[in-house]
DNA sequence: TTGTACGCGTTATCAG
DNA sequence: CTGATAACGCGTACAA
């Protein structure tokens, strides 16, 4: 591999001057115009571990979330991905944490630089984790709801709303008797999207009882499937919403099997309307929560933050839509 | 940020002392405690810049393919992922190519040596794409169809067996006028999915024509639907073969739209089997292609190729599998 | 077993 | 505007 010496020797200049033609400082154009030449001739490409080490900064940003078997999470990364493609960064993606203890191993491992900035979506609450983030010395995004005591750049999507969305919609269309199917609440989604749930219905005096909310094991179709199986009474509610689409998938693979109509007799809703929602027969209204762009923001803020890193933390608050489809509006 | 030294003062010991220890090279007993104290003390991690510049390794792998939005690449990744998670390496994502002048890009900075080795898949059949990676001077590992004059580590999967299985399944349930609903020919899956289609057909001495492929613009929903809806006598056709299932997923809903039935009308074939395939109504059909362990195969090859520089290349053939669902035998 | 000293490829400072 | 040179943090001959 030819390096900035070997440039210096076909040009016949010294090695700093190669480094100020690369870096963009001024020189002489005799100069530079050897100097590109020698690198065109010797393809010559600075180090990039050379560089880091001198600079430090490494020109890569991590994105850390749970489970890339989410589709949410897979549009998330997207959005970062385009957003960082027009800049220098690369990507590193670190996904599939099982526990709170991988994330935190992994989280130490950010000591080693290999990274100016990290993006994190942790789905567990875990006092560690938070302090774990608040003691890194680099820039971070967190998506998703901010613990108590922390103070980073933030985005985050208004989930109570999407769900206040969700049942204004069922009220309209006359459905009172609400059940929601919920991911586990050990995770911050899950918390959320149940304490706004309770609210909402009591907020528009609708019948609440423990039985309204039924827990799934995860935020999958096959959980979903199994969770509307174990209601004992499945007509008492005539409407349900579900804690993400995928969940969604699983109640309406249910409906199907056992000739319950959606809407007719019970309406349905999901929540991140990924591209399957649209796909189901019949298709899925959801709450949009805008993952994609969200992902976007997450990587616009790393950004900014990386060219400006005194400014003080931003928050960024996301307002859900809700997606009317068949499910809950036969056409 | 705590340097080596710094952990060397604090244990009293010298520099190399405390690199031995954390090498694993041999130390006394003594040495090694105060080190792992020190270390533990000062929360001690190792610059990866400087440990990269000096041992020449980057402890990355850099996966590339063009579209993280076709869920088959989502499984490849979870796959790689995995496989990578419990090696040392980490994982950068380079994704989203919209043309050959952005591959291209993307190959040449591989000569700034942040990554250790490169994972493939490339979508368009390119001689500069060849050349380039066939100029490499890391290990790469090529997913999908190895291009002529290329010799490196490949994973590919026999897609020709595919659609072989996909028109034997036809067959066997009465239907002789099978069309193929493709995907740009511009691509290697394209081009290689119209190549065995064509051959299977004449192979059972089934009619053919070139009505018998509809090209669709992209391997997306949209472009299904769209593809279908050009068709103009559709009544020529008791079978689809799409070459995925998105385009499937956008067959059907035409299908559902216009009141055709699957499958008595039309029976319907993906190919990926995605989650989507078993969501559908009726459920999907398709040739699994095992995205997910070629992902988990082709990075064990880097893996494998990173220990063992020397070894000659080895190509994997995967072989498909057909998950026959209601699309072609109504249940 | 331990310590000293050098080099990895860059960037940045400072004298010319 | 240019060139020599000192870091950056780590691994490792080589000497002790």
């Amino acid at each position: 591999m030819a390096t900035i010496g070997a440039v210096a020797k076909q040009a016949g200049v010294s090695i700093a001057s190669v480094s100020r033609v690369i870096n963009g400082t001024a020189a002489r154009a005799d100069t530079e115009r050897r100097v590109r030449a020698a690198i065109q001739d010797l393809g010559y490409q600075p180090n990039s571990a050379a560089r880091a080490l001198k600079v430090r900064q490494s020109e890569q940003i991590c994105l850390s979330f749970d489970d890339l078997s989410n589709p949410a999470y897979v549009l998330m990364t997207r959005g970062v991905g385009q957003a960082l493609s027009s800049s220098k960064y690369r990507l590193i993606l670190s996904s599939a944490f099982s526990s709170v203890e991988e994330i935190v191993k992994h989280l130490e491992t950010m000591g080693r630089g290999f990274a100016d900035g990290l993006i994190i979506s942790p789905i567990y609450a875990d006092a560690r984790i938070t302090t774990l983030i608040s003691q890194l010395k680099m820039p971070v995004v967190l998506v998703g709801t901010m613990p108590e005591g922390l103070d980073v750049d933030n985005v985050y999507v208004n989930s109570a709303a999407g769900v206040d969305l969700a049942i204004d919609h069922l009220i309209e269309i006359g459905r009172k008797r609400i059940a929601l199917i919920n991911g586990p609440v050990t995770t911050n989604p899950g918390r959320r999207r149940k304490a706004a749930f309770e609210k909402a219905l009591k907020k528009n005096k609708l019948a609440f009882s423990d039985a309204s909310i039924i827990q799934a094991d995860a935020f999958s179709t096959q959980a979903g499937f199994e969770a509307v199986t174990n209601i004992k009474e499945l007509k008492k509610f005539d409407a349900i919403i579900c804690a993400n689409d995928q969940l969604a998938a699983g109640v309406m693979k249910f409906c199907v099997d056992n000739e319950i109509d959606i809407p007719s007799d019970i309406a349905l809703i999901g929540i991140d309307n990924i591209e399957l929602a649209s796909l189901l027969r019949p298709t899925l209204t959801s709450v949009d929560l805008r993952a994609e762009e969200r992902g976007q923001i997450a990587a616009n803020l790393m950004l900014n933050r990386l060219a400006n890193p005194d400014r003080p933390s931003k928050q960024i608050e996301v307002q859900p839509r809700l997606v009317i489809r068949q499910s809950t509006v036969a056409s």
